[in-house]
DNA sequence: GTTAGCACTTGGGCATGTTGAGTGCTAAGG
DNA sequence: CCTTAGCACTCAACATGCCCAAGTGCTAAC
């Protein structure tokens, strides 16, 4: 018995798997693949992989399917990250072209990655918590409805309404706009919140209520484009997936609409030291989830914001591993990481 | 022969079909219904409406179920437009509180309107031709890259990167800045493209040609508004739907993420003196939807926009109709329609 | 114009039989 | 100790045949 053929029988049946999206025996296991064995041999080494809970038969006259922790082993010891084809490289490098703000490419880029894997891509928007603060504005929109614009020096900008208890005129506006710009300019935006207080405290005392008011305002922008934001892609891709999956599709297009979950998941998942990092089936904290799998790297200045790929947990993962970890990394040169 | 009777047993059909989800015979609508008549009757009814086309057979012995046509003729000529019920009233109400910016809002509303609905709900961004320039901003991001922002009356943002052709100072920028506020604030935005040449003319020589670049940015910007954008929440709806409406899920995931398709759709969903317009199975120009129906209407200044929902042919066209109507009605007052 | 009655069609459910892929085990051979 | 051939066994998938219930269309009577 030897444990390297253990493992490229468990890869074999995991790429076939994959292949032909059914039970694969031990028979046509010997077929496909070189292993310089006899089919019987294979059932032996089938019955232990089996006996470690690597693999599972779905009746008792079926082939074998790779279970969760089969897939783990696969990714995490056997396999390796194929290199991009030529026509993906260029699909990448043409596809990114073209720069525009951060949204855009972005927008861009999900699209992309979701064409590669044929999968849902989901980019989660940049930390800006390193970012600095280029410019704010404070715009009138009723006598006490003011619209709060925050622009980073990432290109990112964020907006939203402040409801004053008063009625506000432009003049104040305008003071208190060139108040805060003048201390908070170059500031990064973790730490708006310490610098804030000082700017309110030194106004004069008519003015306070307001600049307290916009300063939580400002707070609110900052802390809403730390990572409350993502873009989604390929949904399409999941109904072609295949049909047992399409049944479950429900769990996972709510997964999908609950931003919440999908940033938190990312969010929570782990750098690999290898660059990409995957959670598979069950190992996902949302129960929707259990059937898919997740392959999502950084990006970015710190890598700290992820862009990922989700999809069956019979999924190709060397291709997928690979283009998620190219399109993040050249995701990351363009947004200049 | 009734003609009035014949409309009853449609609508009878019609309603017991999209509730039970199976077809439909002739002696569980006498046991459903108080037709007054026997089966016997009614199937001489159904045979008649079978050969206007208005109700099929799937086979020779099952009940029947109505056609697009017989939808079609549901709608315009036999359903009444049911009030909402207080608990539906009250979750508009509600939800809809806690103003803020316009993205808000449409995001609030189009989940509002799919939980309301269990349908998959989209929002047109509101058009913005009506709309007034408030306030721009160029902001040097790189010494060749400018980011433009175009902020409106309605509380909207849009925003964009130029690129230069050559290095820019702020100084410049700030120049230009004023020179466009100065000319162009105030103005609607689908007069840009007529005033903006004479403000890029007026620019001393060293300015002209970034001038322009900018003035067409902006335009771009205005343009960018105008309908491009949509928001849409429950896609997760459409798995729960059926069994064999998930079967056909894929092209119309495709087709929500096709937004120019969508987009296209609603635009062209003329205007219903009833408040909605429904659009019904293959009367849908794109084949994807072919099994779905839209039920859409404009809300907002001049109804320009659209807001809608898809969802199966079998819906409760009634009560979605209803909802779409309601929910739009109420966005309008929100938004100063 | 309506209705009761009836013959007819047909998909769905069920019991039964058959097939083939795939397994586990055993005994023999390196 | 590992490998292999051989074989008995299991079981989903498929096919076949049968019956049933639902539903229809038609006809003749009211």
């Amino acid at each position: 018995m030897s444990e390297p053929r253990k493992l490229e029988v468990l890869r074999a049946i995991v790429e076939d798997y994959v292949h032909f999206r059914e039970p694969v025996g031990s028979k046509a296991l010997v077929e496909r693949h070189h292993l310089g064995v006899s089919s019987a041999t294979i059932r032996n080494d089938m019955a232990l992989l089996e006996e470690e809970g690597l693999i599972a038969a779905p009746h008792t006259s079926a082939g074998r399917i790779p279970t969760d922790k089969g897939y783990r082993l696969f990714v995490d010891r056997i396999s390796d990250v194929k290199p991009l084809s030529a026509a993906e490289r260029r699909a990448i490098h043409s596809l990114l072209e073209g720069p525009d703000d951060v949204e855009d490419i972005l927008e861009r880029t999900v699209r992309l990655l979701s064409q590669l894997t044929n999968q849902v891509a989901v980019v989660q928007f940049p930390h800006l918590s390193r970012a600095r603060v280029r410019h704010i504005e404070f715009i009138l929109l009723a006598p006490r409805r003011i619209l709060a614009v925050l622009i980073a020096d990432s290109g990112k900008v964020e907006q939203g309404v402040v409801e004053a208890g008063a009625d506000v005129t432009d003049e104040d506006l305008t003071a208190l706009r060139a108040r805060f710009l003048g201390s908070i300019a170059g500031s990064q935006l973790d730490l708006l919140p310490q610098v804030l207080p000082s700017v309110v405290a030194l106004c004069p005392p008519s003015l306070r209520a307001l600049a307290s008011l916009l300063g939580h305002g400002l707070e609110r922008l900052a802390d809403r484009s730390r990572d409350e934001r993502m873009v989604m892609a390929g949904t399409a891709n999941l109904a072609r997936s295949n049909v047992d999956f399409a049944l479950s599709i429900g769990p996972v297009l709510e997964a999908l609409e609950e931003q919440v979950v999908m940033l938190r998941l990312l969010s929570d998942m782990a750098e690999d030291p290898r660059g990409v990092t995957v959670s598979i089936g069950r190992e996902n904290p949302y129960d929707g989830l259990s059937e898919a799998s997740v392959v999502a790297t950084g990006y970015g200045p710190g890598s700290s914001a992820k862009i990922g790929v989700l999809g069956p947990t019979r999924m190709d993962y060397p291709n997928t591993m690979a283009a998620v970890r190219a399109v993040a990394r050249y995701l990351s040169r363009i947004l200049g990481g």
